[in-house]
DNA sequence: GATGAATGAGATTTCATTCAT
DNA sequence: TATGAATGAAATCTCATTCAT
C-alpha cells in the first residue's frame, strides 16, 4: 500500500509539469505557432515523453483549458457562496466571470479557441470529457444561483432557472468574447459606433441590462 | 480603353471561382483539415495559382468570411428596412441574425473561427480589412435601429445607442455562438441543466429577455 | 553447495522461457515487425527484464537461431548414424536438411536472416559464438560423411572431403533457400520458366544432380 | 510535344540522383544503420522530396537492388552471347555471376537482403515488381542457355531445361551466398573443416562439380 | 533481479508556401 | 500568369535501449 499511489502521484506531477511547460509556450506563441518541440524543451523532456502523456497537441491544449475551467469554476463557486441573495449570487458570478477574463486572459482565450474548435473536432479523450464536464459545472452553478433567486424572490417569479441559466451564460460569454476580440479596437478606432471609454464600462452597462430583465416584471 | 478593365473583371471572376471552390472544401472538411491541394483540385487550378490570388490559406478563408458577412449585412439591412418602429427594427435584425445562423451555418461558423483567430493573427490584407469593415457595418445597422427606437420612443429613453448596439451585438452573438457549439448537446444530454426543447425556444427566450430590458423603465 | 547451482538453473529456465515467448512473436510477425514489447508481454515479464538476459534484440534472435541449429544438427547426426555407407550418409543428411526445412520452416527462415544479417552485424555475444560453432558443426558432419564415402569408395576417389563438404553445404542451402523464398511463386506463376510441380520434385531433381557428380568419375 | 517528355526525363534523372545518393549511404553504413536524413543530405534534397519519389526506405532500397539486377542481367546476357555452345554459355553465365559478385559486392549483398526480406515483406511497388521481373529474367537467360545445350548436345539429353535452370540458379546462388557470408571466416579460421585457400578456388571447385553433372550420362 | 517510465532516434506523413520554368 | 515540383517545418508514431527505483 503506497507504491502504486506514489507512482500515481508522480505520474500526475509529471503530467502537470508538462502542462506547466505547455502553458508557457502555448500562451506566449499561440496554439498554432507553438511546436511540440518547444514544449518538450520547456518541459526538459523528450518529445516522445509528451506523447506518453497526451494523445496529441490538441489533447495537451485541452489539458491546459481544463485547468482554466477549474480556476473559473472555483471563482464561480466562491462568488456563489459570497452572497446571501440569489440575485446577488448571480451578480457576483457575473463579476467573477469578468474577473477571470481579466486575471487569466490566456485561459479565457483558450476557452474561446476550445469553443471554436469544438465545432470541427471531436476528440474522445479524458481531457475532452473533462472540459465538457467542467463547462457544464459552470452552467450548473449559474442555474443554482438563478434558482436561489427565484426561491428568495430576488428575481422575477416567472423566470425559469433551467432556461435562464444557459441564456445568461451565453449572454455573458458573448460580451466577454467581444471584449477579448473586438472591444479595444472598436473603442479606440470607432468611437462613432461604440460609445464606451473602456472595457469596464462596457461590461458594467451590459450586466446592468441583463440584470434589469431578471428583476422587473413584464408590465 | 477596356482591356485593363476586362483583365480586372476576369481576375475578379477567377478569384470568385477560387472562393467558390474553397468554400466547398473548407465547409465540408473544416478550416484546419482542408488542404490547399484540395482547394486547388476543386478549383481545377494548380496550387501555385491560388497564391497568385490570395496571400495564404488564412487570407483565402477571410475572403470566404467576407462573403458571409455580405450576406449577413444584406439580411440586416433588409430587416432594418422592413419595419417602421425602432424596437421592431431591432427585433427584426435579431431574427435576421438567427435566420442567418440557420440558413448559412457554415458562414456563421466561419465568423466564429474568425473571432477566435483574430486574437492571435493580425493579417494586413485587403480581405482582413474588408472583414473588419463589414463587421462594423453590422454594428452600425444595429446602432441605427437603436437610435431609431430612442427617437420614436419605442425603447427606453435612458438607452444610449452607441453603448447599447455593441452590447446587443455581443449578447446576441453569444447566444447564437452557444447554439452553434453547445446547445444541441446540452438539450439532448443535459435536460437537468438546460430546460429547452430546441434551439428555437432558446433563442426566443433569450431575445425576450433582451428586449425586455430595452423597453421597461427602471423603477 | 547447491544454491549457486539452483540459481544458475533458474536463470537458464527463465532464459528459455523468454526464448519460448520470443519465438512465438518473432515467428508470427517477422523479425523486424516484432517488438520487444510484444516479446515482454508474451513472456509475462517487463521489457527491462529481457535486457537482463539478452544484450539486445538481435542477441535474443540469435538465441532462437541457436535452438534451430541444435535441432538441425541433431537431425544431421541422426541421419549420419542411420546409414552405413558414406554416400548414403550424405544422402541421408541431404534429406534431413530438407526435412528440417519442412518441419521447422521458421527456424530455417531464421537461419536465412542470420546469414543475411551476418554481413553487416558482428555481435560479440555468447549466442553469436554459439551460432557460429553450431554452423561449423553441421559442416563438420557433412565433412565426416564425405570422408566416409571416400574411405568406403562409395564416392569418387578424387573428391576432397574438406572441399566438397562446404560446397555441398552451399549447394543444398542454395536450393532450400530458393524453396523458401521463390519456389512457390515461380511454380505457380511462371510455369514457362520453371518446370516443377512442387517443392518435393525440385529438391529431388537438385539432389540427384549433386549426387551424380559425387559418384561418377570424370571420363 | 517535348515538354512532357522533358519533364519525364528530368523526373527520371532526379530519381536516379536519389538512388545514387542512397547507394552511397546504404552501401557504406548498411541498410538498417543508414537513415533517410543521411540520404537526403547526400542527395542534397529535402527529406520530403525523397518520399515524393519513393514510398519508403525499403522501396528506395528496392530501387537500388533493381539497378544491381540490371547490371547482373546485362552481364548474363553478354556471357550468353559470348559463347557458341550451350554448355559454354552456361559456364560463361556462371563465371559472370561470380564476376558480378566480385565486382559489385554491394549489389550482391543487396540481393541477399532482398531474398531474406522477401519472406516477410510484400511491398506492392513498381520497384518491387521490377525486382521480381528482373529476377525472373536472370532465370530465363539460364534456361535459354540450358536449352541451347540440350539442343546442341553439349549437355546430357535427359536434362530438362525448365527444371535444370532454377536448380542451377539455386546452386550457384548458394555458393556465392556462402562466399559472401561465411567463406572468408571459414577459410581463415577453420582450415580443419574447409580445405580452400581462397574464394576463387572454392567457386572453381563447386562449378566443376555442377558442370560435371550436366555433361556425364548416368551409367 | 525486476520494473516500467523515459529517452532518443528515426521513419513517415502532411502541408503551407515558394520557386524555377 | 500558370504550373507543379521542391522545400522545410512539424506532427505523429514507433521502438530499441537505458535507468532510476
Amino acid at each position: 500500500m503506497g507504491i502504486t499511489e506514489r507512482k500515481e502521484r508522480e505520474k500526475e506531477q509529471r503530467k502537470n509539469a508538462i502542462i506547466d511547460a505547455a502553458e508557457k509556450v502555448f500562451f506566449s506563441k499561440g496554439l498554432d505557432a507553438a511546436t511540440m518541440d518547444e514544449v518538450a524543451e520547456a518541459a526538459e523532456l523528450s518529445k516522445g515523453t509528451l506523447y506518453l502523456y497526451f494523445q496529441n497537441k490538441y489533447d495537451l491544449y485541452l489539458a491546459i483549458n481544463s485547468r482554466g475551467l477549474d480556476i473559473m469554476n472555483a471563482m464561480f463557486e466562491k462568488a456563489f457562496q459570497s452572497e446571501e441573495k440569489g440575485l446577488d449570487k448571480i451578480t457576483a458570478i457575473g463579476r467573477a466571470y469578468y474577473e477571470y477574463y481579466k486575471q487569466y486572459p490566456d485561459y479565457f482565450n483558450s476557452m474561446i479557441h476550445w469553443d471554436a474548435h469544438s465545432i470541427d473536432m471531436t476528440l474522445e479523450t479524458e481531457n475532452a470529457r473533462e472540459c465538457g464536464q467542467k463547462g457544464n459545472k459552470a452552467l450548473e452553478i449559474v442555474a443554482r444561483a438563478v434558482q436561489a433567486g427565484v426561491d428568495d424572490r430576488t428575481i422575477r417569479s416567472d423566470i425559469d432557472p433551467l432556461k435562464t441559466a444557459p441564456v445568461l451564460w451565453g449572454l455573458a460569454t458573448g460580451i466577454l468574447h467581444m471584449l477579448a476580440t473586438k472591444a479595444d479596437h472598436l473603442i479606440e478606432e470607432h468611437s462613432d459606433i461604440v460609445g464606451f471609454k473602456n472595457q469596464d464600462e462596457m461590461v458594467e452597462y451590459a450586466y446592468r441590462l441583463i440584470r434589469f430583465s431578471l428583476t422587473n416584471h413584464i408590465t
